[in-house]
DNA sequence: CTGTTAGCGCCTTCAT
DNA sequence: ATGAAGGCGCTAACAG
C-alpha cells in the first residue's frame, strides 16, 4: 500500500525549488449557497482530473475576506485560483494578477480586469423569466433584488425592467437588500404591506426567494395562488426534498469546469494571452412557485 | 493599504526553515450534507480566531480518497487535521498519527485509536426518537438505515431496536443502504411494497430522509397521514423553507469548533497526551413530518 | 542592535 | 550509470 509508505515527501522543499505547488484555490463568496458547493465538486473534479489538488475558502460575501485570503493563498504560493467574486470590482483581480498568479473568474463580466470569466448572461435570462409571468397574465410585478454593487442583481433588474417595458407596464416596486434569506424576508413584507400588493414577484437569488416564501407564508398569502415567486439558481440539491421555485438555472457544473480549465491551460503554460470570456446559456425550469394571477380570466390574453 | 503592498512572504520558505505552515485541514466526508456546511463555517471560524488558516477537502465518502487527501494534505505539512471520517476503521487515523501530525475527529467513537474525538450518542438518541414514535401509538416500525460499516449507522439501528424491545414491540424491517437520497428512494420502495407496511419509519440520515420522503410521495402515501418519518441531522438551512422532518439535530457548530480547539492545543504544544472523548448532547425536533397513526384512536396509550 | 551565515528538503546541474 | 553540490526563501543562531 502506498498509503502505508513511511515516507512521506516534503512539498515544500520541492515546492521552493520548483516554484510549483501544484495547488490551486477556489474562493467561493457563500459557502450557504447550494450553487457554491456545485462548484466545489464540479472544480475539485475537473483539477484532480489534471493532477492538480484544491483548497477551497469562503469569504462570507466580504471583499475584505476575500482579499485576505487571497492573500493567504498567495503567501502559500497556490498555482493558480479560480474566484467566485464577491463584486465585479477589480481590487482582488488585480492583487493576484500584479503577484503573476493565473486566475479565472466564474460569474460576472470584470470590466476593468483582462481575465478569463466564465458566466452565463444574467440579464437576457432575467428577461425571459419575467416574460414567462406576464405570459402567464401577472401585470403587477415586483422585483426583489440583490446588493447594488453586486453585478448579477444589477443584470437581473435590468433584464426585468426590460421586459416590463416591452410589455409596456410598470413595475409595482423594486427592492435592493443582500443575497440572504433574510433579505428577501423583509423586502416580502415590505411588497406585501404596501398599498399595491403585485401578484408576482421576481427574486434575484434563491436565498432571497426562500426569504420571500417564509414572508408571504408568515403573513398568510398563497403561494402560488395569490402570488407567484421566481429566481435564480435554485439548483437541485439531494437534501431537497423537491425543486419548489420556477427559476433560470445556470450550467454551474459546466462554468466550473470550464473556469478550472481555462486557468490551469494558463497554468501550465499552454495559454497566455488576453482574457477570454465565455457566456453559457441558462434555461428556465418551471414549478410549483407560480400560476397564473388569480383575476387572470377577466383580461384577454396579455403577450404582446 | 496591506493588500495592496507588492511584496508578499513565500510561506513555502517561512514553513520549511520552522517547521510550521500555520494551515490546519478539514477532510469530511460528504459535502453535499448541510451538516458538512456547518462544519466548514465552524471549524473556519474556531481557526482563524487563532491565526491559522484552514484548507478543506472532501472525500465523497471514499476512504481511498480520504487517505490520499490525508497523504496529499501532509505532503504539503499542514500542522494537523480535524477529520470527519467516512468509517471509524483506524486506517486513516493510524496514518495521520503515524507521521505524528496531530488530528482530532468529530463523529464517532475510534475504538482502535487513541485520538480526540468530538461526537454525540447516537444510539441513545436513536432511542429517544423510537420512543417519540411509540409514544405517538405507532407500532409498526420500519429502519431505514446507512452502510453497516459505519457506526453511526450502527449505534441509530440499535437504539431503534432497544426501544422497540422496551416496548416489546416487533420492527417490520431494517434496511441498509448508502447515506443518500437515492439509498433511501430505495429502501422506502421496497418497504412500501411489501406485506406489511408500517406506520412509520426511522431513517438514518437527512439525506436517507429525502429519499425516503421522495419515494412515499412517487407511490402516493402521505406524509405524516398515512406514514411518519423521523430522522438525524435535518440541519435548519438557508436554502430551504422550512425545517420538514421530526428528527435528532446535533449541535453541530459546538462539535466543530471543540474539534478544533482540542486540535489547536495539540498543534501549539499546549497539550499532548491521551486522547480525549467529549459526548455532546443532541436534542429531539418535532416538525411536519409525524403524526399519529391512521388508526391510533382503537388503542389505548401505548407508552409502557 | 545590525549583519552575516547555515540549513530546512528538494530538484537540477554538473562531474565523475 | 551514480554522486556531489548549489540554491530556491526563509529564520534562528551567532558574530561583530
Amino acid at each position: 500500500m502506498i498509503a502505508e509508505l513511511r515516507y512521506v515527501p516534503n512539498m515544500l522543499g520541492q515546492s521552493l525549488r520548483t516554484n510549483r505547488t501544484m495547488v490551486i484555490a477556489l474562493v467561493v463568496s457563500d459557502i450557504n449557497n447550494p450553487f457554491a458547493i456545485q462548484q466545489i465538486r464540479s472544480v475539485g473534479e475537473a483539477a484532480r482530473e489534471r493532477g492538480y489538488t484544491v483548497v477551497f475558502t469562503h469569504t462570507e460575501a466580504s471583499e475584505k475576506n476575500e482579499l485576505d485570503q487571497l492573500r493567504t493563498l498567495i503567501e502559500h504560493r497556490v498555482d493558480g485560483v479560480v474566484l467566485s467574486p464577491v463584486t465585479n470590482r477589480p481590487d482582488s483581480v488585480d492583487f493576484v494578477m500584479g503577484q503573476n498568479v493565473p486566475i479565472s473568474v466564474i460569474g460576472y463580466p470584470m470590466p476593468y480586469n483582462d481575465v478569463d470569466v466564465v458566466r452565463s448572461d444574467s440579464r437576457t435570462a432575467a428577461e425571459e423569466l419575467t416574460r414567462y409571468l406576464i405570459g402567464l397574465g401577472h401585470e403587477r410585478l415586483a422585483m426583489l433584488s440583490g446588493p447594488r454593487e453586486i453585478v448579477t442583481a444589477r443584470e437581473r433588474t435590468q433584464g426585468f425592467a426590460a421586459a416590463l417595458a416591452a410589455a409596456e407596464l410598470e413595475p409595482v416596486s423594486l427592492h435592493h437588500a443582500p443575497y440572504t434569506a433574510d433579505g428577501g424576508y423583509r423586502m416580502m413584507q415590505a411588497v406585501l404591506q404596501a398599498d399595491t400588493r403585485p401578484t408576482a414577484v421576481v427574486t434575484a437569488n434563491n436565498l432571497i426567494a426562500v426569504g420571500a416564501a417564509r414572508a408571504s407564508r408568515d403573513l398568510g398569502v398563497k403561494v402560488p395562488n395569490e402570488l407567484s415567486i421566481v429566481t435564480f439558481d435554485d439548483a437541485p440539491s439531494d437534501a431537497v426534498l423537491d425543486p419548489y421555485f420556477t427559476g433560470i438555472l445556470q450550467p454551474t457544473a459546466e462554468m466550473a469546469e470550464t473556469a478550472t480549465r481555462l486557468l490551469l491551460e494558463r497554468v501550465s503554460g499552454d495559454y497566455s494571452g488576453e482574457g477570454r470570456e465565455i457566456v453559457l446559456p441558462t434555461r428556465l425550469e418551471v414549478h410549483a412557485s407560480t400560476a397564473p394571477p388569480a383575476d387572470a380570466g377577466k383580461r384577454g390574453d396579455r403577450t404582446s
